[in-house]
RNA sequence: GGCCCCAUGGUCAAGCGGUUAAGACAUCGCCCUUUCACGGCGGUAACUCGGGUUCGAUUCCCGAUGGGGUCACCA
């Protein structure tokens, strides 16, 4: 193959990346980059009512957060800008282009009025959804030439349509599906340009693939229904097709195509739930394909290296955010202090304002958390004492109940305030040796001391630790109100 | 409803005519351990159904069933 390959990403700028489009974006990505190639992105903004303000922003911060950086376009802010098709609508190549089809035969003007349409329509009911559907008549196909150009010179409001032929089937091949075929009497003529002057998606889509010498259309699996009117489009402008990489659809739990308007995930929302960038990745890049290796856990440049496009599944996959925390669980493990502190950090500070070593307090939470706000809830003692009942000191395990707890308090008290040394490893050796001396179970000195010092019986770190972070003072405060509470309760 | 796509454990996912049907997440149990977690070890759990083709089908073909997608002056 001889042929350069060029991907690209083709959003509408509409709010945020949900889930997925970044798989798109990325298997755009990677198709290119794995064979050296050249990826770009191409904002598809010709709706105009649907533009949504810091859209794009969103989309170049999330492309570039991610690493899916593109390798061309406009110049821009002493930048390279994203292709934007609004600009290029200035530029009338979609008109031109349109014209071209019209002259042709292969599309045709369209003045039909809303309420005609309207009159077109059949509204179904399936499973007690009601759903509308409208065929168009090819009415204005049999318009006489005068009525057309007198329509032109007054002004009227026109749309130009894609003239399909009832007879004949039309066949286009995707790498992934093979050879779909569908009899042209089931394609609509839809609509190429809008009365705005604006085209659609499906014919600047297909104009500027050409353009921009596209290899590779890379694409969700819902544009597969569409593909063929698509293909006409190719043939009636006598284009080469691209290869076309329709890839499954990612769906929710119910099976259903994951999206914005059902309240699926963003990628921008995962990020704020404490996921990590290159876990969300990793994660997506894992629907729907893997590598031959089997291995799970791999960077962006491996990804590139990896990623073999023929081996993309064709069935739908479920999105699994437990999978997901799980990835990001190993993400955390593995991130450098600096990284894991610029977002551990935060959440700590959410529940601590005392004046301890916030670090250290995260360090015990690095192994221990799925997502960032996973620490809050676990460290919540170091900051206030919780109540706690006596019970709790009684563990049969351990080896302790209340009764050895007050004993062994009370004996660890004194010594306890004669230790200078609140280090781990001083309160380490200090307390080893008390229990070496006294010859009781290790467990047993070390519950309730815990208990005491956090009142509670789980905790993330053992007694030292927390011993260590809480400092000298409220240990022992801690330790004499644990006494005293064992006292109390006789 | 028309058209199109899909079908291996709860989920992701190997497999591409002959396998004890991998692996991961989840789940369960054990070990490690002062708790929790990490880590280690092990268990439960799958080829939608019916016809073919074949010496032999999870694998190939057809059909059924199930699920999904799509049918806009949205992309």
């Amino acid at each position: 193959m001889l042929q350069r390959i060029r991907t690209r990403y083709a959003p509408s700028p509409t709010g945020r990346m949900h889930v997925g489009n970044l798989r798109t974006a990325l298997y755009a990505y990677l198709i290119a980059k794995h064979e050296d190639g050249d990826f770009l992105l191409r904002i598809e903004d010709t709706d105009q009512e649907r533009q949504v303000e810091g859209a794009v922003e969103i989309i170049n911060r999330t492309l570039e957060k991610t690493g899916l950086l593109w390798d061309e376009g406009p110049d821009k802010d002493g930048g390279v800008g994203p292709y934007v098709q609004s600009e290029r609508v200035t530029a009338g190549i979609y008109m031109d282009y349109a014209k071209k089809l019209i002259e042709k035969g292969e599309a045709y003007y369209c003045f039909c009025t809303k309420e005609r349409l309207e009159s077109l329509r059949q509204t179904l009911t399936v499973d007690g959804e009601t759903k509308e559907i409208t065929i168009y008549d090819k009415h204005c196909l049999h318009l006489p030439k005068e009525e057309i150009e007198a329509n032109l010179a007054a002004g009227k409001p026109f749309v130009v349509r894609q003239n399909t032929p009832n007879e004949g089937t039309t066949t286009f091949t995707d790498v992934l599906y093979g050879d779909i075929t569908v009899p042209n009497a089931e394609l609509d003529d839809m609509i190429l340009l809008k009365s705005d002057g604006f085209p659609t998606y499906n014919f600047a889509n297909v104009v500027d693939d050409h353009l921009m010498g596209i290899s590779h259309v890379v694409r969700g699996n819902e544009y597969l229904s569409s593909a063929p009117k698509y293909t006409r489009l190719y043939h009636a402008f006598g284009w080469e097709e691209p290869v076309y990489v329709h890839c499954p659809l990612i769906t929710d739990e119910h099976k259903k195509k994951l999206s914005k308007r059902s309240g699926h995930s963003s990628y921008e929302d995962l990020v704020e739930q404490g996921f990590v960038d290159e876990a969300i990745v990793n994660y997506v890049a894992l629907l729907g394909w893997s590598p031959e290796d089997n291995e799970e856990i791999f960077s962006l440049e491996e990804l590139v290296k990896k990623f073999d496009y023929h081996k993309i599944n064709k069935s739908p996959a479920v999105f699994d955010m437990t999978k997901l925390r799980w990835l990001n669980s190993e993400y955390i493990k593995r991130l450098s202090d600096e990284k894991y502190y610029e977002r551990a950090l935060p959440e700590v500070r959410k529940v601590i304002s005392k004046p301890l070593d916030l670090k250290k307090i995260a360090d015990l939470m690095k192994t221990r958390i799925e997502v960032f706000p996973d620490i809050a809830e676990p460290i919540r003692f170091f900051e206030e004492l919780p109540e706690y009942g006596v019970d709790l000191y009684t563990h049969k395990k351990m080896k302790t109940d209340t009764a050895v707890s007050l004993e062994i308090l009370r004996d660890l008290l004194p010594r306890l305030e004669r230790q200078e040394d609140y280090s781990l490893e001083g309160l380490k050796e200090y307390l080893s040796a008390y229990i070496t001396e006294t010859g009781r179970k290790t467990g047993q000195v070390l519950w309730p001391l815990r208990i005491a010092v956090s009142g509670l019986a789980n905790t993330p770190g053992g007694a030292y630790e927390i011993m260590e972070i809480l400092g000298k003072e409220e240990s022992l405060a801690r330790i004499r109100q644990g006494i005293a509470k064992l006292e109390a309760a006789g």
